[in-house]
DNA sequence: ATTGAAATTGATAAATCGTCTCAAGAAGAT
DNA sequence: ATCTTCTTGAGACGATTTATCAATTTCAAT
């Protein structure tokens, strides 16, 4: 059994509803993004070259994209490279960003979450995830 | 008497206090910028040719850093391209995106944004600006 | 199990975005 | 006006991601 049944379940759906099929290399790649929180393509890329030499980046790259499509992952940009993030990982988390240093900080928030139900309500939306970042100076940055 | 004398005068304290000089393309690229909320690169080298056809996107960049570090922009990594933030400009808005038929739909929500700023305080950091936004079904295409 | 249509892969070429280089030109203090 | 320093424009360059395409793999139907 699996450790992460949930997840390759909702991949294996999303392949089917779209005629895709279920193959080594994303099944290698979903084990290996659902024990990071998050990640970069060529992070990924050397994790996995000991698993499998042969495994290409254009793959990681298109399979990560597969996930964000299935709802698994979601792309975030952030100097020149892109992190993949995991959904699943913790519930949904946001981001303090410091624009001078880089720093991340994550943060959770359900007085946030409520009033963002309580706006898509209004103009009736119904969410599925949402992203929220916050752009400043950390305390360090500041002086 | 200039539209933007504040920010000019930002920019010129900047300048002064770098030893860096006050140019014709910093003026103009400052003006084209500060009647934008956002803006790109390539977005102000297509509108500037009009006016400079000269002006090359390198200077353009270049002074959009500028900016940056004076204070009176800031980069935020969108997609694949680096968007520059007017932080003069008031009216933040945030986006409810349909991920069917791709509607966006424009808010504000003061409340949420006073609980940003809690969650920065708590954190020790200081906003300058955020990006909030909701994804999921819009009503015509939940159905 | 075999077949065959359709999707996927790996390798690499190509595109994209932003920065760097450098000679020529402009700014600003003297 | 002169001289030093900074800036510019043009294109080269580097890093990251996507597109291309022949060979391979998946999977549903025999």
């Amino acid at each position: 059994m699996p450790k992460h049944a949930k997840e390759m379940d909702a991949l294996k759906a999303h392949l089917a509803k779209h005629q895709l099929k279920y193959t080594r290399q994303r099944e290698l790649i979903l084990d290996a993004f659902l024990q990071q929180e998050h990640i970069t393509a060529e992070e990924m890329y050397h994790q996995l070259a000991k698993k499998d030499p042969h495994l290409g980046l254009a793959t990681i790259y298109r399979t990560l994209n597969l996930f964000c499509e299935a709802g698994l992952a979601q792309a975030r940009h952030f100097g020149t490279q892109t992190q993949y993030d995991n959904i699943s990982h913790k519930g949904h988390h946001d981001h303090l960003i410091c624009t001078d240093c880089g720093k991340i900080v994550e943060f959770e928030n359900c007085e946030i979450e409520k009033l963002q139900q309580e706006v898509a309500t209004r103009n009736g939306f119904t969410i599925s995830t949402h992203r929220l970042e916050l752009y400043g100076l950390c305390g360090r940055c500041r002086h």
